[in-house]
DNA sequence: TAATTTGCCTAAAGATGTTAGGCAAATGCA
DNA sequence: TGCATTTGCCTAACATCTTTAGGCAAATTA
């Protein structure tokens, strides 16, 4: 009987692509098996169980976007970077909503430390040099831009702006701009 | 045989205490059995299935959340206001995590339609009465509060900011001083 | 080519979701 | 009060998904 050449590589990343087509709780060791048109027990020895396979496509999306995010901030600074390291950020959710909705996953703290999640603050971190930020505030501003990126992109990936106008789009866009000016003139303590 | 007195309230009240208890996603139709101590298919004379269950929740959760920010709102204006709103925002959700994963539920249009979803965007607009905006401005305010009240909340739930200083308090406290700041000088298109 | 490892398979069992149809308790009406 | 109807929970059955154990054949190594 041919093999199907699977892999634990190829699992996570059919993975992430079944999770973009049918969200990332419709991601399943058997749809998965059914991809590969081989029987759902034989994903078992690459992966431990569910739980692994999914924690393996949420690794795979922080790595995706944290390589994104640094390209997209090298060669910028100050606002151009923000606003570049923001489209990124919400292009990739637009993009790959099963993906991103992987990212969100809860890893365990192990996990969690190995993962590319501390690329994402160090770059932010680095989007604030454009800024006159020092500790503590630039740690309060991290969470801050963190927040605005998640929030505003997971409630429009929820529809929670589409039956009202103006467009999402520019609202976007006059965030990031609210973002600048809050961040050139963050209020002293 | 005595009945358990089952109601389609009742079942979504519990189903709400159950997914505070092991999380949104363990909310299962068994579950729920297995707590009123009846069998799996009597639930089902009350509840169309599984995902109208979760719905039921989810607009639980929106309803509750409304009331607490409509109480918070009352006799408040400005900064006051805005603190009151977002506080009970982020109580809501460490209170209760399952409801406040529920209450992100995708709803479909008619159901978003009739829950509380519009009541909290009508909330954050009556905070912005104390601030000097204009449409559209007002309306990407709307969008950005938002944003940042659900992303800060979601990370902070999720773990992000629990491995660094300074506290999560202090980062809260220091966001709600920002965002004042920043609606007191919206920066012009 | 023979020995070993590796990859996918069959088989089986447990959990959940869902539907159909039945019996008994609660309710309503003469 | 007695009977008819409705309602509430049940049993039975089946589909889907997860996971483990053990087997056979293909690939790899010697």
């Amino acid at each position: 009987m041919a093999r199907a050449g699977l892999t634990t590589n190829r699992l996570t990343r059919a993975g992430a692509e079944l999770a973009d087509e049918v969200g990332f709780d419709g991601v399943t060791v058997s749809a998965l098996a059914r991809r590969f048109d081989v029987k759902v027990a034989s994903l078992y020895s690459h992966v431990k169980n569910s739980q692994d396979l999914r924690t393996r496509i949420a690794l795979l999306a922080l790595e995706e976007l944290a390589d994104r995010g640094a390209a997209a901030l090298a060669g910028r600074a100050g606002k151009d970077a923000l606003a570049a390291f923001a489209n990124v950020y919400r292009d990739y959710a637009r993009e790959h909503p099963g993906r991103y909705a992987a990212a969100q996953l809860r890893l365990d703290p192990e996990a969690a430390a190995a993962s590319a999640g501390s690329r994402h603050a160090q770059m932010t971190r680095a989007i604030l040099r454009g800024y006159d930020l020092t500790e503590p505030d630039q740690t309060h501003a991290v969470r801050l831009l963190g927040s605005v990126f998640h929030g505003y992109v997971s409630l429009e990936a929820g529809g929670a702006f589409s039956h009202s106008t103006p467009g999402t789009q520019e609202s976007w866009e006059r965030t990031l701009d609210a973002l600048d000016a809050l961040l050139r003139n963050w209020p002293a303590t």
